[in-house]
DNA sequence: TTGCATTCGGTACCCAGGTACAGGCTTACC
DNA sequence: GGTAAGCCTGTACCTGGGTACCGAATGCAA
């Protein structure tokens, strides 16, 4: 079906290999998430292997609530050698981020394995004694972009 | 500034103590997310006080990638005592979606490490020995949504 | 009872993240 | 060389999640 030894993954075999639109790819591409592609000689474009796995990285870091724009950040963050200061603390700040983001989901967890268990009478009005009630506990972080205006 | 026993909060109160737009409220209503408050004789919107600790659950949920109809889901499912075998299971999903999302964050971090260390050389395309290269291993399960339209 | 701040409903608009379509060129296979 | 499938650029459109603005009505304090 295609030869071993060609210049890379055209358009269609990368979107159907990371499950995403052909459409989506170009718009990676204008976004700079992902690096301009190499053309064949009438233009098509010819991915390298691995960006189906960088695909697949982008995907879930959506999923996992970061934008397109703080994804770039992290690949970005994620290509240097020795990261600079500035490079550095934006890490630094993701970790607490994600630190949040993991307590938050793992409150909610707690909340939902309550409910599966049938322990509470309500998750956000619980009368049992010995349930946190996780769901209003969670958030008492400020989100990462805490603006009042 | 205000009277403790009046009836509830105002829609100007509870999206300020929440740090949401008035608007905002009015359209968590439309979507179902808030439940109609009552409503002063002049049609004024009077809310219960634990509306702002609901907001912040949602604002949470959103935070953490689920889309508002999904944070729907996670209240209802919360707000029965004893759920159905219905909502059981989808409490059970959920939990099962949570620890995916935890175990990807938990990877990203992992990377994010790396970085700070500057053990690595690339977080996607590293050459150290021990790196686990976590980047190109997260969201290997499926996404919850999974289709391929 | 006057008057300013708030809220009302309704509609229009905005941004992020995609997706679709049109019309033309490439590729690949017979 | 013909031809179908695939890809090209460009532009228009769509959905989710809000926001802004309007003129009218209400709340509440002096």
């Amino acid at each position: 079906m295609m030869s071993p030894e060609r210049a890379g993954l055209r358009t269609g075999e990368v979107a159907e290999q990371a499950g995403v639109n052909i459409q989506t790819l170009r718009y990676y591409e204008r976004r700079g998430l992902l690096a301009e592609p190499t053309r064949s000689n009438g233009g098509h474009r010819l991915y390298p292997a691995d960006t189906v796995a960088l695909l697949n990285v982008i995907k879930t870091a959506q999923r996992l609530g970061f934008t397109l724009d703080e994804v770039a950040d992290l690949l970005d963050a994620g290509r240097r050698r020795h990261p600079t200061p500035d490079l550095r603390q934006g890490a630094i700040d993701k970790i607490a981020e994600i630190d949040a983001k993991i307590a938050d989901l793992t409150a909610i967890r707690g909340a939902l394995t309550e409910v599966v268990d049938a322990r509470c009478d309500s998750l956000t009005n619980c009368t049992c004694t010995d349930c946190p009630i996780p769901f209003l506990t969670i958030g008492t972080a400020p989100p990462p972009d805490g603006d009042t205006t």
